[in-house]
DNA sequence: GTTAAATATGTTAACGTTAACTTATTTCGC
DNA sequence: GCGAAATAAGTTAACGTTAACATATTTAAC
């Protein structure tokens, strides 16, 4: 395509005879301007339909006042919420979000990082499950001095903050929930049992068994194993209704079961009735994150809903705080509560 | 932060004793090297950390290799898949994917074209809903030569490509189903009657209406009015409850309803049985997008299909068209089928 | 064995902006 | 009315890369 070239500052100053310095600090609103001048180029950046080029802007004053949120499980309803929060955020402090996805696998973890990074952006938030090659270009990123971020990843390096709903308890309080309805035999679907020690949800669950001096039956434990680099890091519908036929094939098979997000809770509730069975009353089921759906299943989803907003919204400041910083702080972390919300998928109404 | 300076060219050069040029001439794989010298400049590459400044050599190369993409409604799961099948697209041609949320209002697609434009993407993809000033800002940035696609956006303008569901026919199809079951007052929610011209998928319903000798009330069609300020362009959960509730409590009450897409339907059938009627005895409901919720709201909701995944991919390649163009070529427009999809909120099993 | 083509590397300048410095003029406090 | 401070510009160079051109060496062709 014959472009035409874009406008530049140097093409202005040609036009009225003056230098390009004096058009940038019109533009830029810094430095001395007599009104006259002023009003002259103000005048001219209109007609001539000038734009400042970033690019350049960017290597010149070396950041691109952009930052990159490397968004997994965008299908997810709380990846919308926590992205609007990042970026109002962020909006108001006069910084560009760039979200990126990464879905499918690990990789994809690895392309968006290096997208970013090559665009210079000024800092990232990393919102995807912990995997390990991704981990390890992640701590490569942060040594080169990149301000880095993480929400609900489990990924410790100093330098690094953290925030996430506190999802352990999370999970605990699911099944305790379960237990205390006098359910003995609880499942869990979305992960396998070896990820207990990354994955919080299902930490909480083994904890509440613990507690309660039930006995963990492996075989309870469906879903698979860590994100590799073809397979996401989280569980979806057809998981979860995988996860619960495999569940409910078991000779002695689960009365109720926690499943580590809703869209695999929607899933095991389509297995479970599928097989004639009836919620609660045959299996009680508890999801996680309440996105809207968990409100109109059939019957509405028992859940635990974690702050998206507020975790999007505090992520963006640790690394406004980052990008600002003379100098490396410690790592900071924070710990969100989440809420438990009770609905007929656990408890019948009459 | 005391940033370490990244590692250039220049750096590896002076390293090694031999020109930038040389370097450049490694990484990017082109022009003459020797075998012995490519080793070494490897090998001085990966021990040192180089990691070339994509914003330098976009200001050289006057591209980005970069696209980016402005949604609105970021909360609808086909939002999410049309991003998916965008960016794979894009990927497979050596382009990254920058997504940017417009979601509150029309204020902010101009805010998110500026900063594509700011930060000279090689091309942008809009699929969010028309308003006047967006318009107004768009038109300017296609003047200025940069490849523009928009997806289900009703936006006619000279070197923008098009790519839309059907959604007027879909529309038609949708309220069409509705009179074949009988109804004759059939409520349209989500728009207000004034939107007729831009929003198909009222067209739609107002065309089957006509073919059908039905008389439009316009009482029954309820909703906001196009995108301004500070509302946003599409209809959520609330509007389409609100919406309802308004419809419930005109004098005579529409027996159907159409709703300008799912989530709108799903508010509307909250009111339907707030206010103890039956779906679809008492009033039938048809939505449109079949977001995964429509199968799990209870009954299950009939509703309009359109190709999320092929909307994606088409705009993708539409845009590298142009953006790889020696000459603006004319207009083109892609318009796919939608698919109606019939469940128990129109039809009951028994 | 000469010449042309291929290979290997270097040099220069430019992409568009702005930080840092310099120069000239004006304003102002006392 | 004088010196200091404020104002209003201009100049230079650099951010990191690479296109375009120049130069030197090797290989191939006949």
């Amino acid at each position: 395509m014959i472009r035409k070239r874009q406008v530049t500052l140097s093409d202005i100053a040609a036009t009225l005879g003056i230098a390009p310095m004096t058009v940038s600090r019109v533009v830029n609103r810094n430095g001395y301007v007599s009104d006259e001048t002023r009003e002259k180029v103000l005048h001219a950046v209109k007609t001539m339909n000038y734009r400042p080029n970033g690019v350049a802007r960017s290597l010149k004053r070396q950041r691109t006042e952009t930052v990159g949120l490397v968004l997994g499980d965008i299908s997810n309803p709380y990846s919308a919420e926590l992205a609007n929060a990042v970026r109002e955020r962020l909006w108001s402090s006069g910084y560009n979000l760039f979200i990126c996805i990464s879905e499918q696998s690990a990789t994809e973890d690895i392309t968006a990082f290096e997208s970013l990074v090559d665009h210079n952006v000024d800092g990232i938030i990393v919102a995807t499950r912990s995997n390990e090659e991704g981990d390890d270009r992640l701590r490569d990123i942060v040594d080169s001095q990149m301000p880095v971020v993480v929400i609900g990843r489990d990924f410790q390096y100093d330098g690094v903050d953290y925030v996430s709903a506190d999802n352990m308890t999370g999970g605990f309080e699911a099944t305790q929930h379960l237990i205390d309805l006098g359910h003995q035999r609880i499942g869990f679907i979305g992960a396998d049992i070896k990820n207990r020690g990354s994955l919080k949800r299902l930490q909480g669950y083994l904890n509440a068994l613990k507690a309660h001096d039930i006995e963990v039956d492996e075989r309870l434990v469906t879903g698979r194993k860590e994100a590799t680099s073809d397979v996401p890091g989280y569980s979806t519908e057809r998981m979860g209704y995988e996860g619960m036929k495999r569940l409910l094939s078991l000779p002695s098979r689960p009365t109720a079961v926690f499943a580590r997000n809703d869209f695999t809770a929607v899933g095991a509730m389509t297995a479970i009735k599928e097989a004639g069975l009836s919620i609660p009353k045959d299996v009680a089921i508890v999801g996680f994150d309440d996105i809207p759906m968990a409100t109109h299943t059939s019957p509405p989803l028992t859940t635990v809903r974690q702050p998206m907003r507020q975790q999007g919204q505090i992520a963006a400041e640790m690394l406004l705080r980052r990008i600002g910083e003379d100098e490396i702080s410690k790592r900071s972390e924070r710990i969100l509560n989440c809420e438990l919300i009770i609905r007929q998928s656990t408890v019948s109404l009459n």
